[in-house]
DNA sequence: AGAATATACGAACGGTCGTGCTATCTTGTC
DNA sequence: GACAAGATAGCACGACCGTTCGTATATTCT
């Protein structure tokens, strides 16, 4: 009778995971990732290659699994302090504001991971690129829907393609981020933190 | 009497280095500056590997010389048609409609070659980052130098910080590009494009 | 305590990377 | 037509790539 005794994971093992995974969506924004190696990524964090690879099955697994990780750091730091604000305006104004302590923090070493994902993916195919591409389409709609909120609730004027305001604010979040690595220079964080506050007044 | 006798390059020589930078052009905006590799460039334009290699004497002195190819083809298909407008106000609208007409168009199919090696190479070092770089504030300063001439001609209002204002369209244009590779979708360019002349108006 | 399994390592695989060396064509100049 | 030099190809190198396998150790379950 069905005797599946799956087997429990042990705590340093996830403890590993983690450890792989952080280190490697930190690489990941200055080597790409794609360009991000095992091998290097095992010397980092001092440990083996195959030990390091017998965490995952291939390097799609380990890339899919890296896009997750950042993607629980985004929402930590970013997402969550802002849906904690009490108007529709606020969490906008939250949202963004968090995203470019975010950038500046250097929370990763070359900026947003998505925003260097979505550079270097944009042309290629397969479930990595796939998946960036519907986080991104996410982010967007969270924009979207958080301007007509606002828009309902009077705080935004209501004859403006909330659309077309979610495309502006994020190319503010995504030309500082550039900017910023770039030249290693916060005035494209302050002109972004400008654009994006004027925008929502 | 110096019988400095320069030899003199053939023309079939200059055809294939030609033929290899602008495929070398069009591949880093898939693969990445870094990303593409000798061998496939190679066999993508059906030449050796070592007849290409022959061109140059490294892949950073290739890397170099494709930035300036790609850099060529932006001036003639944006900057030239840009200055030739009459005044500051047209330049600076024929400059990003242009810009984002060599995009749509997929004058590379990964959408903008620099935008792409901005962002794969912002945390890098070297002589391809800083050029990179230093042409990235080229094209911001002639961005900033064009809105202070279209304030001095009373054709945007004199009271903006030309350095945000550049700073806005620049974002504009870089997140048309981006949302535009990374789904295939217009509607980003279309997005850009409005905002472009909202801005300039 | 003993069996079973999760974790980690070292070694090796076929393949591709950037890079040289050498030989063979092809072209322009005298 | 001879000759020098440019253009291209063939081949090989050491290094690194993702991946697999066998094995030793540490932990969990019975």
């Amino acid at each position: 009778m069905a005797a599946t005794a799956e087997r429990r994971r042990r705590p340093d093992g996830e403890r590993s995971r983690q450890k792989i995974l952080r280190a490697a969506a930190s690489l990941a924004t200055i080597d790409g990732l794609d360009g991000l190696s095992i091998g290097s990524l095992a010397d980092h964090i001092g440990m083996s290659k195959s030990g390091l690879y017998a965490h995952f099955r291939s390097k799609e697994q380990l890339q899919l699994a890296t896009i997750e990780t950042a993607l629980a750091i985004l929402d930590t730091l970013v997402v969550e302090p802002a849906e904690a604000a009490a108007t529709p305006l606020e969490r906008l104004r939250t949202l963004y504001d968090r995203f470019l302590d975010y950038i500046e923090e250097r929370v990763f070493p070359g900026g947003c991971f998505f925003a260097s994902a979505e550079s270097e993916l944009g042309m290629r195919e397969g479930r990595v690129k796939d998946r960036i591409a519907e986080l991104q389409r996410g982010w967007v709609a969270r924009v979207e829907g958080l301007v007509q909120e606002a828009q309902a609730a009077g705080e935004l004027p209501a004859d403006e393609d909330p659309a077309q305001v979610a495309f502006e604010l994020d190319a503010y979040g995504m030309m500082g981020n550039v900017g910023f690595v770039l030249h290693d220079d916060p005035e494209y964080l302050r002109h972004a933190r400008s654009a994006i506050h004027h925008r929502l007044r």
